[in-house]
Formats: C-alpha cells, structure tokens, sequence
DNA sequence: TGACTTAATGACACCGATGTCATGACACCG
DNA sequence: CGGTGTCATGACATCGGTGTCATTAAGTCA
C-alpha cells in the first residue's frame, strides 16, 4: 500500500506538501496541488489512520456494545430487532458526524463486557454506547469508568447518563386516544412484571383513565402474565375469557406488546369473535412487521428507537467534546399509530351522519 | 494515557521489554515480568492499537458492508432482520479470531458504498464483507477489485466469492417432506418475480413434484403477486379464492414467506377456515417471531442465516491468508420446521390407530 | 577449558502521518 | 529601497509501539 513518501516522491514534492494537499489546512500553489492529486489518484493512495491518529491522539472511533446481534438465539421473546433500530439511529448521527461506529457484541454474556472494553481502549475509543435490548436495569463493570459511557435503552444505579423510551407517556397517549374514540372499559394485558416497563405502562394507563374520570376498575386489569413459555397461551386464553365474561366486558384491550396482540388475534379468531366490530385490540411497540401486517393493521405505541439512538449519539458526542454530562435520564416519546383495530366510535359516527 | 515508556520508567526496565511481557515473544525473567506486569496495572496502561499497527502493518480488521441498520424504514417488506442474523454468524467467527469488526452502513444507498471502502482502506482493514438484506444480485464499484471481498446473501455477475442461501433446495425439502405427510394437491404462491428467490423455490418445487411422479398443474400455481403494497390483500385474497373452488383444492399451501403466511392465515380466518383441520399452510424464512408466535405454529423452511454469516466469515479470513478463492457460489442449506399449520396424515392416521 | 548455544535484556531505527520551525520568493507600504 | 507580511515549500522531530541487532551472563558440549 502506497504511502505518503511513495505520492511525494511521484509528485516531486515534499511529504508534508502532500499532507497539506490533503487537509487543506495550509495554502498550496494550483499546479502543485495538481500533480499531487494526480499522483494519489495514480497510486490509489489512502492515508493511514493508524498513523493519522498516532500523531493527533484523536481516535475518531465511538465504541458500541450490543447484545443484538448474539442475543436473538437464546430468547425468542426478543429479537434484537430494537438494539439494531437504535444502532441505526446511533449510525445516522456518526455518519453525519464522520465518526467511526465500532460494533462489538456481548456475545449473550456480560463477562464479554470487560473484554470489549479492553478492546475500544486499544483502539482508544473516545467514547462509549451501550445498548440494551429492552428497557432494562444494568450494572456495568467498574472498569467503564475511565471512558464517556451513555446508556440507551438502559440504566443503572449510578447515574449513568442514560437514554429511555417515555414508556409511561406512551401508554398514557394511547389510553386518552382511545378514550377520545368512545373508549371507556378499556383493558390492560400487562407484561410479565419482570419487565421495567410493565409497571411504567400501567402507570401510564392510570393516569389517563384518572384524567379522564373513568374510575379505576382492577378486573380489566387480570394479573400479569408469568413468562413467555407455550402455556401463555393458555393463560392468554384464560384472561380474554376473564375479560368477554365481565358484567360489562371491555371495548377494547390494550396488549403488553405487538406480539401478545398477534397471538390475542389468533385466540380471540378462534373464538369467533370480529376484530374490530366484536372488540377492539391495541397493542405497543409499532413493530411494524407485526402491527402493518397483521388484518386489520394494528393500533399501536412506538417504541422510538431511532430517536434514542440519535439521542444516545448526540449525548455522547457532546460528553466527549465537554466532560459535561447530564444526571436525569432523557425520556424520549413514542407516537400513537392508530391503525384499523381499534373502532373510533366519533368517528363512525360522522361517518353515519355523514352518509 | 499510559505509554510503553511509562510503564517501562515505572517498573525499571526497558520499553522493549515491556513489549516481550505483552507480546510474549521472547523470554522474559519470572522477576521482571511481575514487576512490569504490576506496572501495567498500576498505571492502566492499554497498548496503542495504532502504532501496533503501524509496526506490523496488519490491522486484524475487517470491513462489513450491510443495509441492515438503515433498509429498515424505506422498505417495510424487508425489516433488515437477516442482516442481522448473518452478522451474528460473521461476529462469532471474527470474536474467536480475535479480529475486530468494523460494520458500516449504506444508509439506503449504494452511492454510499465507496466512501465505506474508503474509511475501510484508511483502517486498513484486510478485507471486506457485504451483506445483502435479501438474496439477489449486485454490482459492486469497481473499487471493491483491491481487497478481498466475500458477497453474503448476494452475487454479481463477475463471479466474486459468495455465500447464498440454498432457496431450490429447501422449497424442494419441504414439498418432499408434504408429500411424505400425505398430500398431493400441494400449491405455491409464488413471492414476485423480482426476488431470485422466487424462480429457485419454484424449481425446487417443481423438482420434488416431479420426483414424487406427481404430474405438474399450473392450476395450483396462481401467476405471481405483485408488490407489496396494500393491495396484495385483495390479490391474495383472489388467489386463495381461487384455490379453494378448484374441483380439485389444494390440501397445503406453501406462502412465498412467513409474513405472506401471516397475511394467508388472517384472510382464511376471515373465511370461516380452520388451519390445519381445513386447509394447511407452510411458509419460508423461519422467521420465528411470526412462525412460533402465530397459532398454530407456522411449519416452514429455515433461511439458513447465521450459518451463512459463518461461512463468509470463515471465506473471507481464508482469502486474507491465501489469496485463494472459490469460483462457485457457496449454497448454504437451511432445516424444515415441522409445526403444527400442516396435517400430517401419516402421523394422525398412527394416532388414531394407537388409540 | 574453549567454542557455542540459550536466556535475558537494552539501544536504536523505523512504521506513516503531522506539528513546528525555517527558508526563499514576492508583494506592499511608507 | 529596506522592512514587513503573506505565500509556498521543505527539513526534521515526534507520536507509541515493534523488529533488528548487540551485549552480557549462564549453561552445554566436545
């Protein structure tokens, strides 16, 4: 590979003329500047980052740890398809910024992390992006100390600076939609509790059915699901038969994610019962797979990952410019999609009045 | 940061030999080594990727090219999941190589790819990997002739190394495994044209048929579907429709994929049909989000994708060796997933029988 | 016991860029 | 016309490791 001595001496100039070419940070005469240009065109010439860096100490390089790209094996519940949304908002923001993104990848196990960080120092990282694949609690080694560190999609104990989905927002926005369409028994299929979200979700519902006045009535709220195994469905199953045998069954059911609404559509189907016209189904994530595919196209919350991650980027952009970092975590909000499955009373209505 | 001459002062020795302690190669005093190992630690010190590198001039990096992280929001037929997948096949390989991956993003577009494989030349990465989010053919920038390069999920027309999925293979394992399960009248609905994937899967199709000395019926075969968009309800619907009044219907229906799948069981549904008891249904992809979370569970044929990652991984790290390369294409097969949306009669038949 | 290997270590140059400083050629100003 | 400033360029040191070679001490073999 050509080398700044090799573009020099075919241009007859001096190394640090070429380099001048290059940078741009020191006047160079047209005609020079012409034959050097020709002659790294002609050598296919690449300046050497490692060289490049050695004298700047100036990396370039943001480290990102994921457990994306292994996780998906091990637990069907996620597909890791979050983590990559973020990384792709974390990537447009780098792109744009000419910053190198270096993925390295847990690998399933958190013992991996010390080693990937051994790893960004030597490549002398400036920073650091860890991303979690679902709204989580961490605990990150000491060792993550030395560098800029942010979280997205996490957090821990120590005030890690931190980017998180507004998941109590997000729920609160789709119940008052919901209940601006006519909506007033409106049932919440919790996650599993284990889940950081579930208890931010219900929150959310609360305060929009409190907002609204419609009092608080548990049994639209059946007990949270145990865990992801085939017997959910079972238990799915049960709930839903809980919630159509009520006195005053509900309208519409809000489902812990996308996923639990695809698997609610295929039990309430079997039941014989019409999606909207028998009920109505909302679900949260806006995986779009899911919520664009499925008939009628799903209602739902998104999940903003691309925000976050643009988010997460920016933050840490700005900790390694200035060692300056912020203590409350940033919440970012996701968008209601209303979509086909949930009917809107007002405006059928209209409709109706309409025609 | 710490240098090598500073953990050289700290524990009285010389830089080179702190370089032996870290290199391990050249005998090092028991003593001497303790001390400069101690002085490592003391001071933090993490050796300089960059100026190894300069040194051996072998950077242990390599490149990988994919859509995954951005394709995402332009194209919701492809979620830029099998990227994904294919890079955790690849990052496995490099992690017990102990090569450092470096994954950029075209962004959505091909325009972008030379300035990647300019940044990649700048890390010197020692070669390159583009992943392709679906199979199908590609023209890469002539640019791409000056390092090793292995095409994942996709193939050009100048014969440079690729690793494909087996799609004739696997349409033809499937139908042989529907055949072997007691059906006969076994219709396709083909995936458009424009996928490669297409023509292959009906050859494989037409493969096991033929082999199975079933007479071919273009009947069972409606003329391919469009696009993707929101139509390919009602074209799907048509097709289905036309399936099921043949005098003859159809006992199993293979979907071009498990998202087609997803759409078949909703529309079926919607028909007042029971999947498997009426009619059985069979995707491609093994897309476990939909094909395990759908009731009953979708049988389908698996797109072999990590495996894929694994092996262009393994054929990219053999090329830096040796400047070897195949001339064939790799085919990677994938497994069928026997599940629950395809009656087995021979098994329901020994059931009956056993009780 | 002298020649020869092996272990253990250091001095020094070098990888390929860029920062610093020096130099020569003009142009401009008073 | 001499002083000063800008333009255009080059010589040289330097970043932090590692390869090469030299050196010394200790052990081995004929």
């Amino acid at each position: 590979m050509a080398t700044i001595y090799d573009v020099a001496k075919a241009a007859g100039v001096s190394a640090k003329t070429v380099s001048r070419v290059l940078n741009q940070d020191a006047p160079v005469g047209r005609e020079t500047r012409e034959k050097v240009e020709q002659a790294i065109h002609a050598l296919g010439y690449v300046p050497s980052n490692a060289a490049r860096m050695m004298r700047s100490n100036r990396s370039g390089i943001v480290g990102l740890i994921t457990g994306a790209i292994s996780q998906t094996s091990d637990n069907p519940e996620l597909t890791g398809l979050p983590d990559l949304f973020i990384v792709q908002g974390i990537q447009q923001v780098m792109a744009a910024q000419k910053k190198t993104l270096m993925i390295a990848d847990t690998a399933g196990s958190a013992d991996n992390i010390p080693h990937l960080l051994e790893t960004f120092r030597q490549h002398r990282a400036e920073g650091i992006i860890y991303v979690a694949d679902y709204h989580k609690q961490i605990e990150l080694p000491d060792m993550a100390k030395s560098l800029p560190i942010v979280l997205a999609n996490c957090f821990d104990t120590r005030a890690t600076p931190s980017v998180l989905p507004d998941d109590k927002l997000g729920q609160k926005r789709l119940v008052e939609r919901l209940i601006k369409a006519g909506h007033h028994r409106i049932a919440l299929l919790r996650l599993p509790e284990t889940f950081v979200a579930s208890d931010l979700r219900f929150q959310g519902y609360c305060d929009a059915m409190s907002e609204a006045s419609i009092p608080f009535d548990p049994t639209l709220i059946p007990s949270t699901l145990q865990d992801d195994d085939p017997r959910q469905l079972g238990q799915l199953t049960e709930a839903l038969k809980h919630l159509l045998n009520l006195d005053q069954p509900p309208t519409v059911i809000c489902c812990g994610n996308d996923k639990m609404a695809l698997r609610v559509y295929g039990i309430l189907r079997s039941m014989g019962l019409n999606i909207p016209e028998d009920i109505s189904i909302a679900g949260y994530d806006n995986y779009t797979l899911i919520a664009e595919t499925l008939y009628p196209a799903l209602t739902t919350v998104e999940l903003p990952y691309r925000d976050m991650g643009r988010q997460a980027a920016e933050l840490i952009l700005d900790m390694i410019k200035q060692a300056d970092h912020p203590n409350e975590p940033a919440l970012i909000q996701g968008d209601v999609y209303w979509r086909s499955s949930v009917t809107d009373f007002f405006t059928t209505n209209v409709k109706m009045f309409q025609q």
